[in-house]
Parts: C-alpha cells; structure tokens; sequence
DNA sequence: AAACCGGGGTA
DNA sequence: TACCCAGGTTT
C-alpha cells in the first residue's frame, strides 16, 4: 500500500503531467465546455467522444446557443454516440441554466448535481475542475485503480461498493489541486492501469500497489455479473412510393431510442417470412390505407445489430406503394431526421442512388 | 436493489 | 465471445 496519501496523489500527479494527452477540455475551465465534455464521455472513450465534442463546440459555442436550438436539432448532432437520454438531458439543462441561471452553471457540488444528466461523478468533476472543490470523482478508471492498488474487492457495482469507494476517492484527493488528481488517476486508469494486461512491470506503483504484490491483478476490480443478452425481432417497413417518398414515425414510448426516428416497426416474438407479417395486426394497420403493390425482404439474412443489453435481429420489408399519405416524406430528407445508427446503416446503403 | 439505456473498441 | 468505456435515471 502507498506509504502515505500524500505519496499516492503527488506520484499520481507527476505521472499524469509527463503523460497526459492534448485534450481540448483540458486548456479550459469554463464550467460549459467542461459539463459538454463529462456528458459526452460518459460511459464514452476520448477516441469516439472527441469529434462529438468539437462539433457541439462550434455549433454550439455557449450554453445560450445550445438552449436556443431545437431538441431536434441537437439529437442530430448526437446522432450515432449512443445513450440518447445524454442529449435530451443535455438540452433541459442548458435551457435551464441559460433562462433560470442566467447562464450561469451553479458552482459547487450540491447544486451541480440537482441538473439533468449529472450524477456523483460528474458533479464532482465540474466542482474539480472548474471551482478546485475537493469532490473526489469515482468512474470506471478510478475503480478499478483504487481496487487494485488497495486490494478492494468489493463489487463495484453494488450500493455497498459504490460508497466504499467514493469514501476511498475522497481520503485520497490532493487537496491543493482536486481537479488535477481527479484527472491525473482517471488518465492513469485509462491510459496504464488498464482493464486487461497493464504492463505491471514498468508501474510507479507496483512496490505498492496490493494486487500487484498477491499476483491478483487480473481478478480486480469485482463486478457482479450481468443479466443475459435479450433478442428482439424488428420488421421495418420501408414504404417508398412513385414520387420518392417514404415514411418515419418518431419513438415516444418507453425503452431505447426515445424521440428518435424510424420506419413503421412491427416488432415479433420470432422471425417471420412475409405471408406471416402479412396476417399481424400491427403489419395490417401500418398498410391499410395504403393499397400497396409489392412487398420484398431486402436483406436475406437478418441483420443483428448489438446493444449492450439486447440483440435486435432486423429485417427490412420493401414495400412499393401508389398512393401517398399526409406524411410521407421525400426520401432525401431522411438525413434530416435522427435516425439510430441501425437505421442509418440501413438508409446509407439502400437509398445510395437515390 | 435491480432494470434500463447505445455504440464501438479490445483481447 | 466477453468485457469495458471520464454514468445516470427510473422502477
């Protein structure tokens, strides 16, 4: 174990300034771009958040150009990064913060996490970074370097682990820079401690780091195991008419993609071929009205595509019709919509030479 | 406490 | 495949 707390931060600290990387987030304090960056990267890596970041920069160069664009609009621009609920509380929050705050970000820790979309970790990470609040951050990273290096094995994701860690954290935290520490041991996760095959070897910390010393490195952090991947049957129906037109419908149920867009979906308990599709109810009051002329799979093999907790096994259903309803929509204005990446796969190819 | 919420990278 | 990623909200 580290000699002293001391030892640990400033090590950590030195480490982290020899080694970080060039970041755009990290040459400001301004507490706007800071939030923009901890929402983007949540449960996100530097490499796929960091084109996210820019773009809603210039598009969005303060909170009041943010909370004065459409929901839409910045759906769009999230498009494709996952998480959906991130963006629309992204939205509430500058709204908020620009008309009832004066566009002002609350400056501590109990306010910070009162906003939409910012839990423990990210209050803490504003406070740090902006304010130079002692608000120990406990992500991913922190986790598992803090589990390693003091054999903690405690499941990191039960209540019990959540609150012996972040206790852990915060005894930790260098209390002249919090927000430099916060960084630094996040870097050091992601960067050298990380989850498979840390090059133990060559670490700073290995004279004192537990599970280096009990060869128990590859054991921690503890999680408790997941739940099953559950599979799903989507049928879409691509409706494409002699003007070039077709149709989406916004999602405003529950579950995933919420205000997203997508083709009329009939969703199965198993794949079906087109004589059974054709007998759903769901299938019958998509196409009533429509008198169409051919139905055909597109895609023979189903396409699978993989969320963390559920496969969506998909077929699209090529449905040419003569007739047009009030909401159909040219099929060059689907880009205009935000799509989840499935169906963005899907338009990109099929619709190529349209 | 458990369930839910995306998409992509890595071994 | 399995696991993980600068987590948070809802039930």
């Amino acid at each position: 174990m580290p000699k002293t707390n001391a030892f640990f931060a400033n090590n950590l600290i030195q480490w982290y300034l020899q080694n970080k990387r060039t970041l755009p987030w990290r040459a400001t304090k301004d507490p706007y771009r800071i939030w923009l960056s901890e929402i983007i990267l949540q449960q996100t890596r530097v490499a796929q958040g960091l084109p996210y970041y820019l773009k809603f920069i210039e598009a969005y160069p303060s909170v009041k150009h943010l909370a004065d664009a459409p929901e839409s609009d910045v759906l769009k621009l999230w498009q494709g990064l996952g998480y959906y609920s991130r963006a629309r509380n992204l939205h509430a929050t500058a709204k908020m913060v620009a008309n009832d705050m004066n566009g002002i970000f609350p400056n501590n820790y109990k306010e910070l996490i009162k906003l939409k979309g910012v839990g423990d970790y990210t209050a803490s990470a504003i406070a740090s970074i902006c304010y130079d609040h002692s608000e120990a951050v406990v992500d991913g990273n922190v986790f598992r370097v803090l589990s390693r290096v003091f054999s903690v094995s405690t499941p990191i994701n039960s209540t019990v682990g959540q609150k012996e860690f972040k206790k852990l954290a915060q005894q930790l935290i260098d209390q002249k820079q919090p927000g430099t520490y916060n960084q630094a041991i996040m870097e050091f996760g992601a960067r050298y401690c990380v989850p498979q095959n840390p090059n133990c070897d060559a670490c700073i910390f290995n004279p004192h780091c537990i599970a280096f010393q009990t060869k128990t490195v590859n054991q921690l952090p503890v999680k408790i195991k997941a739940k099953p991947i559950k599979k799903r049957y989507f049928n879409y129906l691509v409706v494409i008419s002699k003007n070039e037109k077709t149709i989406l419908q916004q999602r405003l149920g529950k579950g995933i993609w919420h205000k997203l867009y997508e083709f009329p979906l009939v969703e199965t308990s198993e794949k079906v071929n087109a004589k059974k599709l054709k007998t759903l109810p769901q299938f019958q009051e998509y196409t009533q009205n429509l008198k169409f002329e051919s139905i055909t799979l597109y895609n023979d093999e189903p396409i699978t595509h993989k969320l963390s907790h559920q496969h969506l096994i998909t077929q699209f259903w090529i449905i040419e019709t003569f007739k047009e309803q009030h909401d159909f929509i040219p099929i060059s204005k689907i880009t205009k919509y935000a799509v989840p990446v499935l169906i963005e796969n899907f338009v990109s190819e099929f619709f190529a030479n349209y």
